[in-house]
DNA sequence: TTTTATTTGAGAAGGTTTATCATCTGGTAT
DNA sequence: ATACCAGATGATAAACCTTCTCAAATAAAA
């Protein structure tokens, strides 16, 4: 794993990071390059895919591994819950608390040493309940 | 959505599902792929995803989109969760209740319309528990 | 400054999944 | 049985996401 310690601090890696910040949704690695190519336009995606699982590593951020294709990243790096919509693919934050007891559960259910847990929701985001619901209509 | 009705009963479409029932890991495609080649030899890639990815619409299967790479399929339709090897990648299911109740929270909690949820531990299986163990000895 | 190990950008390569399309086939009607 | 046809198959290409490679650039230490 890689070292918090020999980590340089590149302008690449500090914007990366804040862009990471500044947004509550849960942006692909495609997306970040995007935000991030608005104030660095040379920046290599390369560079955004290798600074992200790097930073997930040292749990600088979290890389969700949700259903869906592509892997989605957050800086909230408290462990929460996550929704996602089935129509648009949009993963959001559920406020919730979480349930530290089912890790117990699950170790006394199976062999494997449990170390931790995600909850995904799957539903309609009210955008897509809208418009779905519409074309139901029709 | 496929109809169930309007779905051909072909020969590759009952050795999928025969090969994936008789399994309780939880193959990806390539694994599923490889488990009907034995039997039908000549069978196309691209069969094997069409129709793993047609069953699941239909529910007769389930698709898996947890960590890792690749989707998985599973042939226990019934809600269940799942533990996740970090070290392997193997997936197993946990024999532990469904929280039911936990979509109401949600759906309090969100602006979302709940469908369902899927939780996914993750932690080292009892091979990789033991290999990592020693590794760390070393 | 000079040095050096790390990082970058550009592009190639890898792996998984989906799309295309001529051919084939299961199910139905004849 | 036989012919028909919508739907399915197999082969291949293409799309897509992610990782790898490596010469050039650069942050940090000497």
């Amino acid at each position: 794993m890689q070292e918090l310690t020999s980590m340089r601090l590149t302008t690449q890696r500090q914007i990366i990071l804040e862009e990471l910040s500044k947004v509550t949704s849960h942006p692909t690695a495609n997306e970040v390059y995007d935000m991030v190519r608005r104030r660095l336009p040379r920046i290599g995606l390369g560079t955004v895919y290798r600074n992200l699982e790097l930073m997930a590593e040292t749990g600088m951020i979290l890389k969700l591994e949700v259903g869906g294709t592509q892997k989605r990243f957050d800086a909230t790096v408290a462990p929460h819950y996550h929704v996602r919509c089935l129509e648009c693919g949009k993963v959001d934050d559920i406020k919730m608390q979480v349930q530290h007891n089912i890790n117990e559960t699950a170790a006394q259910a199976s062999q494997y040493q449990i170390l931790g847990h995600h909850i995904e929701f799957t539903g309609l985001c009210s955008d897509c309940a809208t418009s779905t619901h519409q074309a139901s209509i029709n």
